[in-house]
RNA sequence: GGGCGCUUAGCUCAGUUGGGAGAGCACCAGCUCGACAAGCUGGGGGUCACUGGUUCGAGCCCAGUAGCGCCCACCA
């Protein structure tokens, strides 16, 4: 009977006023509240055991990427589940100095005022880089902080502070008394974007066409030409032999002659090296030890000498000839060509295909060049490291990471540590003329030199555990907090920075700098593309967590967290912000209702209250499980349908049908909060903070524990009055028969009858002439209505025909024997049980039909 | 060239030892009943990439094929 709304406009107000959770206005408030409560302060002279991760420290250049936003999230669990659970605990907060991406960035500023750096000069340089550092540094610091991250700020840490500055040194010159740390002119990737040598980890291979150009080099004696083939006919320049394959037979009686190298004149050798394929090109192999990595070893197996033709500056040195000097390679390239058609002694070119490598920094083509550099040879270092994995004292999550770990270790080669940079820790070396020292400090005496390069910003890095504890000095919170436990990142810096830190932790503590490393997912672009600025397909964190809070976007990217790539899922996004609501309006109608945090249940528990502790009990225990073993989305949606469902969905629904207890609903809610913190810790604390009779701050509440004992008997029972419930919403809705229509039922279980609007049928048998729904349990009628008999014969024909179904499928496996004598016994049974029933009511169904047609 | 991973509902993804396929979103239908319309209730929707094998039984184990992705690698 509801009368058509009429009337004056105002009185068309909209949705009832409701007391609605806004993140914006909440959130803010308790990052203040946990940090005046010294929440993330760790205290080394605590009695409780210690729990410490280091958090891998953001660029200084940087703003908070998703990938920050996931792995600090997941960080955050692990530090607040600890926190909570009576540990110590330290999640050490720092920044990266991050050499050559801080300085491009300021390099880049100032070529927008129209300097460069070489015209501001070294020492000007660097302290605009501070200036730079001091403005933005802190900039991703409060970005973890309004992500909700409880990190020791108080103890925060930058890779290029004083401590960290003596960390540094002691660890350069220590490796250098030992042997490990040495100069030499070697082959390097040269980055002429930067000016730079690189890391091999730093050059990614990139698929190009070039085109290989056959070149005839005459034999020195007039008899006769040798062809080789080259992508790059500017190296020709610095050609110091041609090399062939020992066994092949075109070449065989040309090895120990000369060719006379075209353009340039020089007499060189042609020899035999296994590394050339006869297969491949010409078969001959032009041989070019300044410029590329293998002929560099060809020329070291022969003894060969190296011309330079290509510096430092990206262009064509002295050596390459007066018409070729100062030319880039590509111009350089050309000309060559030009000037060997010229001559007659060019013999075909094709376009080829081939991976080259390019500078991951500057994306400039990578120049390999003979080049002096400081080197650390890392076989004693990596050691110590392999055994550590193999052993089980470093454990990857998942597993497979420690193979791929392990892979690299075994193989390791020396690593470059110097860079023609100026950002970045100074090398610690001085010259003078001939003379040079390695020290802590400069030398005594007059007219010393010190080296001007920086180190690779990963020699710093790998220091991060025990340099941010105060190494080398034994302080308090080194001898408390080392080794940490878990360093959590994305698989891409393994080799970077997981294996550095694992090396240089057992040689500096001898000790493994933690024992787990988790590995999460890279969160790509919702179209499967890299998130990436360049690309315009990045998503800003911060804006997430403006438009739905950082409890959302936390809860969310949780989800969507895995071992393996994702997609970012707004999605899931949306799943957290309602998960934050349903917590919100859950506390609203429990302390409506009486509930109070820190109650002890009063009178006896009922059924309900029995049940929902039972399921609070059971998601504690699944939940610590899972943080166990760093499976985050699993337990974010364990947390998800602990609070949706079970609590809300069905415990609520109970208490305000007056099937729970106030006293129940406040406790159990209380864990759940305690639960849900971890992922969600503001809009928990809000709650929490609103409880009756709770007092402090969740986020120093102790862990979850169940509010009563699992509950076997309680959780089976609820099981059929689900069931019951279920057939009936779905009779309903089938039936178009409102929730509000009351109906009758034989022996409804009396919670179904709460929650469903079902009566006990009066008198049972005069149910039975029209029964309208069947459940395993009970049988439903409607009073008052006749039955529609051919609709109702229309129906039971349905529910007969599946019946059936049910039936053959189970007496199909009974028959099967293999199934009977090899199955466990209990599926076995569970498959005459099924048999049995469906057998007994496809008579049913049937007399029923009979009776009605 | 070597290695690793992925392929499950329209979309994004779960699926722990092999024992009747799940979630969120989207879609359809019905609901304002005092926690929640940022909501509730119900519903439809899948040849688990393909082929073969092991097994009483395979999304799951094995082999192979195809497509996609990532990592490592010194063939001009």
């Amino acid at each position: 009977m509801s009368a058509p709304r009429s009337g004056p406009p105002a009185a068309e107000a909209g949705p009832r006023q409701v007391d609605r959770f806004d993140p914006a206005t909440v959130e803010p408030r308790w990052i203040e509240a946990w940090q005046n409560a010294g929440v993330g302060h760790a205290d080394p002279d605590s009695d409780l055991p210690p729990y410490s991760i280091a958090i891998p420290p953001p660029n200084v250049t940087g703003a908070l990427h998703m990938g920050h936003a996931l792995n600090n999230t997941i960080q955050d669990v692990l530090v607040r589940s600890h926190r909570m659970a009576g540990y110590e605990t330290l999640w050490i907060c720092g920044t990266d100095h991050a050499g050559i991406a801080t300085q491009a960035v300021v390099e880049k500023a100032l070529a927008a005022e129209g300097i460069s750096r070489q015209e501001l000069g070294r020492e000007a340089f660097v302290r605009r880089v501070w200036e730079w550092k001091e403005e933005y540094g802190g900039r991703i610091i409060g970005q973890l902080k309004r992500l909700g991250c409880t990190l020791d700020y108080g103890r925060e840490r930058f890779t290029m502070d004083e401590g960290y500055v003596r960390a540094v040194l002691e660890v350069f010159v220590s490796l250098h008394e030992k042997g490990y740390i040495y100069r030499d002119r070697y082959l390097v990737n040269w980055d002429p974007g930067l000016r730079s040598a690189i890391s091999d980890l730093e050059v990614e291979d990139r698929e190009v066409t070039d085109t290989l150009v056959r070149i005839a080099y005459p034999l020195t004696d007039g008899s006769g030409e040798l062809v080789v083939a080259t992508v790059r006919p500017e190296t020709m320049l610095g050609d110091t032999a041609v090399a062939v394959g020992p066994g092949d037979d075109r070449y065989r009686h040309l090895i120990g002659r000369t060719v006379t190298l075209p353009l340039v004149g020089r007499e060189i050798p042609v020899i035999a090296d296994e590394h050339v394929d006869p297969q491949f090109g010409t078969g001959a192999l032009k041989v070019t030890p300044a410029h590329d990595p293998n002929d560099f070893e060809i020329a070291r197996r022969h003894d060969l000498p190296r011309v330079g033709v290509i510096g430092e500056d990206g262009r064509m040195t002295a050596d390459a000839g007066e018409r070729y000097a100062g030319l880039t390679p590509a111009e350089a390239a050309e000309r060559v060509v030009e000037d060997l058609g010229a001559q007659g002694l060019l013999r075909g070119s094709e376009p080829y295909t081939h991976t080259v490598p390019f500078s991951h920094r500057s994306g400039a083509r990578v120049e390999p060049l003979v080049s002096l550099q400081w080197f650390c040879d890392m076989t004693r270092l990596a050691a110590p490291a392999i055994a550590a994995v193999e052993e089980g004292r470093v454990r990857f999550t998942p597993a497979k990471w420690g193979d791929v770990y392990l892979d690299w270790m075994r193989e390791i080669r020396p690593w470059c540590i110097s860079r023609q940079l100026w950002w970045g820790h100074q090398i610690p070396v001085w010259y003078r003329g001939e003379e040079s020292y390695v020290g802590r400090e400069a030398p005594e005496g007059e007219g010393w030199e010190r080296d001007p390069d920086v180190l690779d910003t990963w020699f710093s890095s790998a220091l991060w555990p025990f340099a941010t504890l105060g190494w080398p000095e034994r302080t308090p919170e080194l001898e408390r907090f080392y080794p940490t436990r878990v360093l959590s990142t994305a698989r891409d810096i393994i080799f970077l920075w997981v294996a550095r830190m694992v090396m240089m932790g057992y040689e500096f503590m001898g000790q493994e700098p933690f024992a787990d490393v988790a590995i999460h997912s890279v969160v790509q672009a919702p179209d499967g593309r890299r998130m990436s600025k360049s690309l315009g397909t990045g998503i800003d964190p911060m804006d997430e967590i403006e438009r739905h809070g950082a409890d959302a976007l936390r809860f969310g990217l949780l989800m969507m967290s895995s071992t393996q790539d994702v997609r970012f899922s707004q999605d899931r996004i949306d799943q957290g912000r309602q998960l934050v609501t349903k917590l919100w309006n859950a506390v609203r109608l429990v302390i409506e209702r009486g509930g109070r945090a820190r109650a002890e249940p009063a009178g006896a528990a009922t059924l309900a209250d029995r049940w929902i502790a039972s399921r609070v009990a059971d998601a504690i225990e699944r939940s610590g499980a899972h943080l166990a073993r760093y499976e985050l989305a699993p337990l974010a949606d364990l947390t998800y349908h602990a609070v949706f469902d079970d609590y809300c969905d069905w415990y609520l629904e109970l208490l305000k049908a007056g099937e729970a207890t106030p006293e129940m609903a406040g406790a159990a809610l209380e864990q759940l909060l305690a639960l849900a913190h971890p992922l969600m810790p503001f809009v928990t604390e809000e709650c929490w903070s609103r409880l009756p009779g709770a007092g402090g701050l969740l986020a120093e509440h102790p862990p979850p524990t169940a509010p009563g004992p699992r509950d076997e008997a309680a959780e089976a029972e609820l099981a059929r009055v689900q069931e019951e419930v279920n057939a009936l919403r779905g009779w309903r809705a089938q039936r178009g028969i409102s929730p509000r229509r009351r109906i009758v039922a034989e022996d409804p279980h009396p919670l179904t009858g709460a929650l469903a609007n079902v009566a006990p049928a009066g008198d049972a048998s005069g149910l039975e002439s029209r029964v309208l729904l069947r459940t395993r349990s009970m049988s439903v009628g409607l009073e008052g209505e006749e039955v529609d008999a051919g609709g109702e014969i229309e129906r039971l024909r349905g529910e007969l025909a599946t019946a059936e179904g049910e039936l053959a499928r189970a007496e199909r496996k009974l028959a099967d024997e293999g199934f009977v004598e090899r199955a466990p016994a209990h599926l076995v049974d569970a498959e005459r049980e099924k048999a049995a029933r469906y057998a007994a009511e496809r008579e049913t169904l049937a007399a029923r039909i009979a009776a009605l047609g």
